[in-house]
DNA sequence: TTGGTTTTGACAATCATTATCAATAAGGCG
DNA sequence: CGCCTTATTGATAATGATTGTCAAAACCAA
């Protein structure tokens, strides 16, 4: 009883039309993206698809101000989190390793189980600190 | 010609609900107290008070993983991160330290400024775990 | 090919949040 | 103190993202 996992062209072509943009799109908006390439693949799809492929590892997921969910390739594999311009939007990677082992830490040292954190830096980066 | 801003008992209820709470509080939860409460005010009202404190900088707010925006009393005294649990709501306040100086460091090694940082862990409290 | 299961997809259901808009009340002024 | 202008309220409809439903289709091992 092993959770059977089929391949299905819907799910590479989530993944594909993911990885083909270097920003964050939402689940919407890729499924814009796929239908507009002439895929006919459903919109429900598209979000199965992409919560697989967050809790999988192959993707990053944030919330953006306004509470939609944004979606990227995870270009490392690991986790790590954000630095995020506030005006441009441009998004690097960060690893904090340091922060893992904190939360980590403070979670249990409080009882808590199933940590999950939210950890990601808003700020303006070098050209729009100009 | 300042914003012709007028004084209400609501918005002064809101604003009191939300520091007599020093924890994350989501706008539904903070209707509900109110009304528990004996408060007739509005759900709307609730909503529009809310993002206009956070406008004005008397509150903070963040979005929840499932995408819900949390607003908590913007506490000038002190910076410090919370551990929510995704059940029951408990939240416990931690100090977080060495990841102030972790998104300083990781800003500025990037070229970012003005760096601010949401720093939050859910997770399942001790009681909501088993 | 076949059978058992998983996955899909159209659509309904949810849920938080926002817009609408008539009714209300705040604050300045005489 | 009353009046007037206008910001604000609040019941409710509307919106928009996300999830649930479930029959039909697809996948894969045998």
């Amino acid at each position: 009883m092993t959770t059977a996992k089929r391949n299905t062209w819907q799910r590479e072509a989530v993944r594909e039309a993911l990885s083909e943009r270097d920003d964050f799109v939402s689940a919407q908006g890729l499924y814009s993206t796929l239908r507009d390439g002439g895929s006919p693949i459903g919109l429900a799809t598209v979000y199965r698809a992409l919560a697989s492929l967050a809790v999988e590892g192959e993707a990053d997921s944030l919330q953006s101000p306004d509470g939609e969910a944004l979606y990227r390739a995870c270009v490392t594999t690991g986790h790590h989190h954000h630095l995020i311009c506030r005006n441009c939007g441009l998004t690097v990677e960060i690893s904090a390793d340091p922060v893992e082992e904190w939360a980590q830490r403070v979670a249990s040292a409080n009882g808590f189980t199933e940590p999950q954190h939210v950890v990601d830096v808003f700020g303006l980066c070098a050209s729009c600190s100009r």
